[in-house]
DNA sequence: GGAAAATGTACATATATGTGAATTTATCTG
DNA sequence: CAGATAAATTCACATATATGTACATTTTCC
């Protein structure tokens, strides 16, 4: 069950990232079709919390600074190493693609961080954006990772969908995508989940934390190379990965 | 009324921010003293949305760095100068007590940036604190900014409460008390708020943000001192504030 | 290796909550 | 400066929603 004032929140938060500017309660309510009054309780609610005020009087509502505080102090732990920001950073601008890095999230794979390609036509992805681990490219390169009991365990959350022509319906398929893939030396994906999207993927474990790195883009422009995308992507890490012991 | 679901997510925020570490649904259920079924559904929706993830199997949810491209994205856009974080370090530092930059919300002031004392008694507040306009040195600072038809709409909506002995209890002591600030060339506040807090504050204008900036501390130690700490915020500011134009 | 404890998930139901209509307050307009 | 129009608030009630209970799965500990 979705909770529908917890996404509300966010639905705000996401409103207020895209317009850049203050907005009245009669806006927001607009915006999202809520009722006034309703918008009206979750404008206060964010305002007796701390979250949302009035820069200039009648100017309308806008975020404080303490969204960017509290954001600040959850991801000064455990950030990702400098470095795999660059690494996503050179292939986009290699590949012309877009490309990301990936982690786990039960039955799914989360961008965690995303260089997006400058092609009009390009793979639209932001932080945060989840894809079936098992039906993509990236995905796969996190399942590799894992024990098979762990995979086991995430498939019987699996709820196997055809949602393209190549997507694997069933456990044995996954698994067989998945040892192609080590002999192949790479994980790939020909429009297995999003329609007219390939991509190319490797493992990137970090400490003990399992991410991928994933290069995507429309099939007709990345199809033919995914292969060398793939190259591409493992020498990049070789080039960027600190060689001191497993960093 | 307030938007229980809505503060929820606001709480799991700031108890990801405090503990920096990953936590199963039980430990937020337990900690929250939610039930886990309401726990379960919240946590759904927020990592459904992209904002939670797993980083490590079976090691529970942290939030994904989407808050935090989320949070630079509001906050690019009229960000402060930089030379007011200068402002309220400098003052700290030089007073020993907590310093910061405070903006309108309605009745009440938000605090919009903090600088700590690092006292071991001192004025505990963070970005995003919120305190009554009209019972705060800081507010007082704020409401100088405002024309005489924008305060009575202001007064209208306070519900006068005595927080403490000094607190203006009606329209006319906060009228009287902005002109006695007037005269006296800055804001300050004994308890009249908060017990045992004292504080001096003035105006600060940017643009066409009405802002302010306050020094507060424990009654007993900055009490005697609050002329003086006035003055040197208005030193400091005279030295760091950029002379060109009104900036 | 097997039983017990802990954790995670699904669902029906009572109740806390969102909302439509009414009221008050602010802003335009001629 | 009225009178009209739009926005913000309040409040009582019907309904969408949080939760108790039951079940499944995983982990722990002997």
């Amino acid at each position: 069950m979705i909770v529908r004032q917890a996404a509300n929140v966010l639905e705000i938060m996401e409103f207020f990232a895209q317009v850049k500017k203050p907005a009245t309660l009669a806006e927001i309510a607009d915006h999202f079709g809520w009722p006034r009054s309703s918008t009206f309780n979750l404008l206060a609610t964010l305002s007796e919390k701390g979250y949302l005020y009035e820069p200039r009087p009648r100017a309308g509502f806008y975020p404080t600074p303490r969204w960017l505080a509290m954001a600040r102090m959850i991801s000064e732990v455990e950030p990702l190493p400098p470095w795999t920001h660059q690494l996503i950073s050179d292939l986009s601008a290699e590949t012309g693609e877009t490309a990301s890095i990936v982690a786990p999230a039960g039955v799914m794979a989360v961008f965690i961080d995303v260089v997006e390609s400058k092609a009009a036509i390009r793979y639209f992805a932001t932080i945060g954006h989840r894809v079936p681990i098992h039906a993509t490219a990236s995905g796969r390169a996190l399942l590799l990772q894992y024990s098979q009991e762990e995979r086991d365990s995430v498939y019987r959350k699996i709820e196997f969908k055809q949602y393209g022509p190549s997507t694997p319906i069933s456990i044995e398929a996954v698994e067989t995508e998945l040892r192609n893939s080590i002999s192949r030396g790479y994980c790939q994906s020909f429009a297995d989940y999003s329609r007219d999207l390939a991509g190319a993927a490797i493992p990137l474990p970090i400490s003990d934390r399992r991410l991928s790195v994933v290069v995507a883009g429309p099939e007709f422009r990345i199809g033919p190379k995914v292969p060398e995308v793939a190259a591409l992507i493992a020498r990049t890490v070789d080039r960027l990965r600190p060689k001191t012991t497993a960093a």
